[in-house]
DNA sequence: GACGGGTTTCAAACATCGTTCGAATTCCGA
DNA sequence: TCGGAATTCGAACGATGTTTGAAACCCGTC
């Protein structure tokens, strides 16, 4: 019952939420919370790294859960007419914005995996994340039905800027008080979330 | 002549260049490149972090001091009227664009640097460059001038939008190709600062 | 109910890492 | 030429992730 594999992925999920810095996050560490030796982690997960991605996939599946959640909402509160444009962005980045704000959440897992992914050690044990697209695929459809005069490379690459725009706030939250001379707040999820959509959408919007 | 400092950062500018991972950077790797002792690096600098740090430092200094060129000779082109919006832009994310697709360039330290400056390890460390936004207020000015409808806040928070997009096209350049079915070609430094261009621009213009 | 093979766990060892420390060496102004 | 400061070195330290072989455990089968 409960056995160490998932014993160490919640354990490792619960530390990498209190720590600082990924190394910070020791073999020795997770494998005293866990109640068991060192090795363990090396037998069921081939490596730390690995048992570090393992935890981040769970957790960006809870992620992308939420978006897709909120993007059917917004279809259903518009069906069959096609959703609000506001709202398919707000359901693309909003998620992250909010969960990196909420000191509850699981963020600091994805941000300590995005972290880890650049570093660039082993490339082939982050790719199935990094590449893995298909969610959003689904806010593709939509927004190819928005703005049908947008070819889907044109699609692809405005959804591209707006996890930019997103990641620059998840990711350098002081960088853009300073450069805002401290005028917005970022820590308030709803105001940086409206600020990115009113950036976003006109890039949606047919040209005058 | 060439004494210890300056040879460690000219060896350690090389090696984050030729390296795929920062953790290949070792400290024994720099001593014996740069024909010294590993604690050479601690008693010169402080620890290898920081080696690193005064590393990058000097890089991005180079790469600000083209981004001020470009943008000059964007506002010489027009003087004393106000510089094309399309060029400040591209002055502003050009250089690391152009920089990321360079293999002859250094921006691999720039991208080490900042994978490590994410790991929060030290964060006093990389406050200095972090929060050094004093060449951002430059490009501010003209931005403020070619869109006086917009209040300091508002010039800031698209100034980060820009960046924000910039650093999805330097660091998430396999994802961006996924996302947009490879009809883009992301190696393209000019096609890629165009389309920065193309979204970021009408940001900057008055609304109708 | 005892056996036995596969699975899991453990303690110990290994190589490597960044840093520290004291002694040796070099440098340079008086 | 001398002497104190700056620099370099070699060795050691604690900590890291991983490997290894032996012990322990589990569970179906005789």
């Amino acid at each position: 019952m409960n056995h160490t594999p998932t014993r160490l992925l919640d354990v490792c999920e619960q530390l990498l939420c209190q720590v600082d810095s990924v190394d910070e996050v020791t073999v020795r560490r997770l494998a005293t919370a866990a109640g068991v030796t060192p090795s363990s982690v090396s037998y069921h997960f081939g490596s730390q790294e690995r048992l570090i991605v393992a935890t981040a996939e769970r957790v960006y599946r809870r992620l992308n859960q939420e978006r897709m959640s909120l993007l059917s909402r917004a279809v259903q509160r518009r069906f069959p007419a096609p959703p609000e444009l506001e709202e398919v962005i707000a359901a693309l980045v909003g998620p992250s914005v909010r969960w990196s704000l909420d000191p509850n959440s699981k963020y600091r897992v994805l941000a300590h995996f995005n972290s880890m992914s650049q570093r660039g050690k082993n490339p082939e044990v982050y790719r199935a994340i990094i590449e893995g697209v298909e969610h959003h695929k689904a806010f593709m459809a939509y927004l190819r039905q928005l703005a049908p005069w947008l070819d889907d490379a044109a699609i692809g690459w405005r959804m591209s800027c707006a996890l930019g725009i997103r990641s620059q706030v998840t990711r350098s939250r002081v960088r853009n008080e300073v450069l805002t001379n401290h005028a917005i707040d970022f820590s308030d999820a709803d105001e940086v979330i409206a600020r990115i959509v009113e950036v976003v959408a006109p890039m949606f919007r047919r040209p005058s």
